[in-house]
Parts: structure tokens; C-alpha cells; sequence
DNA sequence: ATTAATCGATTACAAGTGTAAACGTATTGG
DNA sequence: CCAATACGTTTACACTTGTAATCGATTAAT
């Protein structure tokens, strides 16, 4: 793991992000284009998040002729994983598991998802706490007044 | 189900909202108390946060002599509901399996955890799908383009 | 060769967010 | 009764985010 600091990326920057982790390799029109139609930015709005992408270090921009071909700096997995630990950051570590439990009987999935649901569950099952250590304030979950 | 638009929540309102949620009903003193320590916010910090928590119509404020008494418009567990909702809008639908894979294999988890999600998925397994329909823009994943 | 389209960069600007001081009013400790 | 304190409200201000026009330099089309 490198020293650097995750870098922060909006919702707007993300769907720039998806184009690219989907092409691989983008030019401005690709993106312009995609997100005209998704989300109906004119090309300007586009080419700002794509600017700001770029300054942030979360795109590359590699020169081609007078134009740039973007690639991603970041993998969307981890890009996924770092928005994850943002999200978890907010709730007690003990409400963890209900939370993901909410998110799993929400979701719409394959029988390989289960599969692998499954297998990291089953894995769990091996290192899985009697109760886990609450992480709040005093005053921000009730974890140390109930019993 | 109401007619009514969810309203969305800063980081920062979040830890006003998570004081709120333990105590149940809660004076500005005991908000700006907890977060006073938590993040060193001056009490105005704090102050302004409830005010426009209030506005958002996430807090109620019940008067009693010249002060408040705040409570919670809103569950603690329909807010992360909200909020998870709008991480998986930022994905494949296909991804959602794998990214909940993620953040089990990333969780510490209690014996009781585990059982829960156990039964949680037991009962996806009955409605797993051959393959979850993805619903994106063509250009934002791969979906259509493998296999 | 001139014009039209394109590209990235610069600038703009309103709304949202984090952080807080100041202010007016009310209450409470002395 | 008066002063210190506490409350909620108003105002402030920089930074971020969403949304986009404009501009200067090119490139492509005629």
C-alpha cells in the first residue's frame, strides 16, 4: 500500500470513471457521449469533471496528437472498496453486519453471486467474533449502555 | 410508502443525527457535548448543523421552555437504507454481488452476524436469478459486450 | 486556403458543505 | 436585580460540486 491518501471522487466524477473503466482507453468524445445521453450534460459539463478527474490524479491523460487518450489510475474495485470504508465509517462496526445483511436482502442476485457470497461468508464463519468491539463516542451508539 | 422525497444527509449531519438516534431526544447541549469531543467542533459548528437538519425536516424540535428537544424524523436504519440505496445506484446491478462479497470479506463480524446473513442468504438462494439483468448505459459497463 | 468543427483550458456562477463568529433574547447563579 | 451563561438565529466565508459558456489553438472538410 502506497503512502498516498485516497483521493475523493464525486458522484458526477464516478460516471465519468465508468466510461473510462469500461473502455479502458477513452478519448473525450467517448465520455462526452455516453454521459449526453445518460445524463444529458452538454460537452462542457462533461469535460470539466474530466478536467478535475485529471487534476486529481484519478484519470490519466496521455497525449495523442492535439487530444488525450484517458485511462483510469484506479481500479473500479478499489475505487469500490475505498467508497465502502467511507460508508462503513459512518455506523458503529457492531451495526456492520445488519447493515450488510440489509444490503444482501436487498439486492437482486446470481445464483454464482450466492456462491460466492457463500465462500466469504463460509470463511467468516471461522473468524467471527463473540461480539465485536464497538469504535463510537460516548454518545453515538448505544453499544456500552445495553448490557 | 410516502409520496415524499428522500432527503439527503451530509457526513457532518450524520454525526448530528447519530447523537440524536442514542439518546432518542436530546438537547443542543448533549449534541454539541458529544461532538465537541468526537470532532472538535466549535458549539456554533454543531448549532449549524442541527438548524439545517431542522429545516431538512430531518430533526424535529419540540419546544420546551425556550429551548428544544430534539428527536429524529427518521430511523437510523431507514437512513442507511437510503444511503446504501444510493451507493448501488452508483454501479452495475451485475457488480452488486461481488461488491457485497467485498464488504463482507472486508467486516468484522460477530457469531450472530454471520448467523443472520446466513438466513438472509439461505432465503436469496430461493430467489437467486440465473443472471442479474444489468442496467446500464451502454458505454458504463461490459456487460453487453461479454459473452 | 478558408471555414467549420473539435479539443482542452479558462472562466463563471449558483447551490451545497464545513466551519464558525456574532447577536439578541432568555435564564440562572449570586 | 444584575451579571454571566446558554440558546437559537443570523450572517460570513472559503471550498466543493454541478452545470455550462467561452476562448484559443488545431484539425478536418471543402
Amino acid at each position: 500500500m502506497t503512502v498516498e491518501e485516497k483521493v475523493e471522487m464525486t458522484i458526477s466524477e464516478r460516471e465519468v470513471m465508468r466510461v473510462v473503466w469500461t473502455l479502458g482507453n477513452a478519448t473525450s468524445k467517448d465520455i462526452v457521449d455516453v454521459l449526453e445521453r445518460k445524463r444529458d450534460w452538454k460537452p462542457a459539463t462533461a469535460k470539466t469533471f474530466i478536467g478535475r478527474l485529471v487534476k486529481k490524479g484519478l484519470l490519466l491523460a496521455e497525449p495523442h496528437g492535439n487530444k488525450y487518450i484517458y485511462s483510469a489510475a484506479i481500479s473500479e474495485e478499489d475505487s469500490l472498496k475505498t467508497a465502502a470504508d467511507r460508508f462503513f465509517e459512518q455506523i458503529c462496526h457492531k451495526q456492520a453486519g445488519k447493515t450488510i445483511a440489509d444490503m444482501l436482502a436487498g439486492a437482486t442476485l446470481s445464483h454464482q453471486d450466492v456462491e460466492l457470497i457463500q465462500q466469504v461468508l463460509d470463511d467468516q464463519k471461522k473468524r467471527a467474533v463473540d461480539e465485536v468491539a464497538c469504535n463510537c463516542v460516548p454518545g453515538q451508539c448505544n453499544c456500552s449502555t445495553q448490557r
